[in-house]
DNA sequence: TATTGTTATACTCTATAACTATA
DNA sequence: TATAGTTATAGAGTATAACAATA
């Protein structure tokens, strides 16, 4: 009953709906599903995870935090940060200290290692930035951030 | 030993950091997360999940699909593609049937019900994207739109 | 033997709840 | 009693593997 069958088109291509694909909610749900997966295995290559970067960049904007800063700042459960530093001190990138004033406190610190493994990091966060972009022009890669920007700080008060 | 504290913001606002809000993978992973949830909690208000939604709107471009094709144009697993069908067919809103041609197939089509549930599940998705775009004025709602399409063909093919 | 839909299993995240040591 | 960090547990979500029916 199927009228008129696409000449060389192998019937297995999977076309996207086009009510999705009309859809910025849903394209913004791919998008960033696809570059987090995307930032996930570039990271994992060099054994390191998306979190490792985010902690090493916490740290080198404000240092000596305590964990539950930090945890605040990356909205991560403080349980979870307990391991994402465990294998970052092993590695010696940060360090922990107790605080003398409160030592119930852990004040963490990048060490030098840690400050040059940034830098790495940095170095992939822009491998993927620049293949997420690929597609967009000098100029037009000015537009989205912009617009990412005001959204992402309208979500971040009202959701 | 904390030097010259704020006067009137807690201590407690978490800020993010520069380095992580300057970059667009970063904001976009942020911000896809954010309208996944957010449009996963809203359709659960009604008892329904994105996947379910998704799976309708195929069903209306394209009637009487197999399951592997429905599976396969979503990028689900067809196992998981099983419960949400069984869900919907609970409901009255798709239906099942052998394929006559190959009795291992089903062909799933969409019900007067279904179409019908499928537009009260248009107004939830456009609910959350006009949250989403709140930010925007109507001129820069056309400009991401474009820019999340480019972006998201190319990722497509390039992922 | 290969494929369709299905069911069962395992694994990854994450969220929550205890637990300790300090305050 | 409350809090910081830690550990343990549980749950959701997803990916993988086995399975029965059919080709």
């Amino acid at each position: 009953m199927s009228a008129m069958p696409l000449p060389h088109l192998p019937p297995a291509v999977p076309r996207m709906p086009q009510e999705l694909a009309d859809s910025p909610a849903f394209l913004l749900g791919r998008l960033g599903a696809l570059v987090k997966s995307r930032a996930i295995h570039e990271f994992e290559t060099i054994g390191f995870s998306p979190y490792h970067y985010a902690v090493l960049a916490v740290l080198a904007e404000a240092a000596r935090q305590t964990q539950a800063e930090i945890a605040d700042t990356l909205k991560v459960d403080r349980s979870q940060l307990v391991g994402l530093l465990d294998s970052l001190e092993e590695r010696g990138l940060v360090e922990r200290r107790r605080d003398p004033n409160d030592r119930r406190r852990h004040t963490v610190s990048l060490t030098p290692d840690g400050k040059a493994q940034l830098g790495r990091l940095r170095a992939v966060v822009k491998r993927v930035a620049d293949h997420l972009l690929a597609p967009l022009d000098a100029e037009g890669r000015q537009v989205p951030y912009q617009l990412l920007l005001r959204v992402a700080c309208h979500t971040h008060t009202s959701f």
